[in-house]
DNA sequence: TATTGTTATACTCTATAACTATA
DNA sequence: TATAGTTATAGAGTATAACAATA
């Protein structure tokens, strides 16, 4: 089938074609883990951000905090994180498990192994170049609340 | 909250976060149209393939024919296409209507000014190299069957 | 036997709205 | 009054499994 010219000098749809690409790629990489990208990266951010609130996290994921619940919920499930008693009463701390440190550094062996065959056609230089691209796109607009499915 | 470092050198990731931005912006631009950037994309390709079915519109969209259906379902309900009878019994063919024609012509003058917005941070020489770039990721791969929500 | 459209059903991710406890 | 966590409910988008009609 013909695929739609228009789109060619659209960045938006490049970007988004490149990075359906990437998602496949990374969901096939993580699933033996039972885990999607998006819990990756929450996982990521809890390390880097030990005891943070589940209200936060979800900010950081653009997610609301009924989201996060629950994002949050099957990590503690899979024993990748713990909620701890944070030193304000309303919320829980969120701290990466000993299962959780050492999960995440196998996921991330892999995910590096598959990000090099995505970039399979780029030469190193061509894929500094585009990394160092992709981070001139203009930052996230606030807007009031809506999804993104 | 401090964000996750261990993400900055990989390509799929920056994709990812690239993409996020420009599929809010598309949305944001096309909510006003009843449309999601998906859908569009959907009409682009029937535009370009009068007389296609819905099967192989659901392949060119990588989703199955059964949620092709319902999309489809969403365009003619919305007057933009208009299901004809094909040569085969079996299927329908997809055509745009006058309505179809005419919106697609303002969504994407629109999704266009919404693009520019987004390179605002790249020179056009920058702009041009990103496009290039991007094409030279890996093509997907064709796996068994799965989904990439 | 294989394919198309169709329907019914279910799963994932997200959201909103309301409630409770704490600040 | 404002915020964190929680729960119930709903919507969008996707999938699988089955069926009839056609190839």
């Amino acid at each position: 089938m013909k695929h739609a010219g228009e789109l060619r000098d659209i960045l938006g749809y490049q970007l988004r074609r490149a990075s359906l690409i990437a998602d496949d790629d990374a969901r096939h990489v993580l699933e033996p883990f039972g885990l999607t990208p998006a819990k990756l990266t929450a996982l990521l951010l809890i390390r880097g951000n030990p005891g943070c609130d589940q209200s936060a996290l979800g900010r950081a994921l653009s997610i609301n905090r009924s989201s996060a619940m629950k994002l949050v919920n099957v990590l503690v499930d899979r024993g990748l994180i713990e909620r701890r008693s944070g030193r304000d009463l309303r919320t829980n701390a969120l701290y990466l498990t000993p299962e959780g440190e050492g999960g995440l550094i196998e996921m991330l062996d892999r995910l590096r192994e598959a990000d090099r065959e995505l970039s399979d056609g780029l030469t190193a230089a061509e894929r500094t170049v585009l990394l160092k691209l992709l981070q001139k796109v203009r930052p996230p607009r606030i807007r009031a609340a809506a999804g993104r499915p």
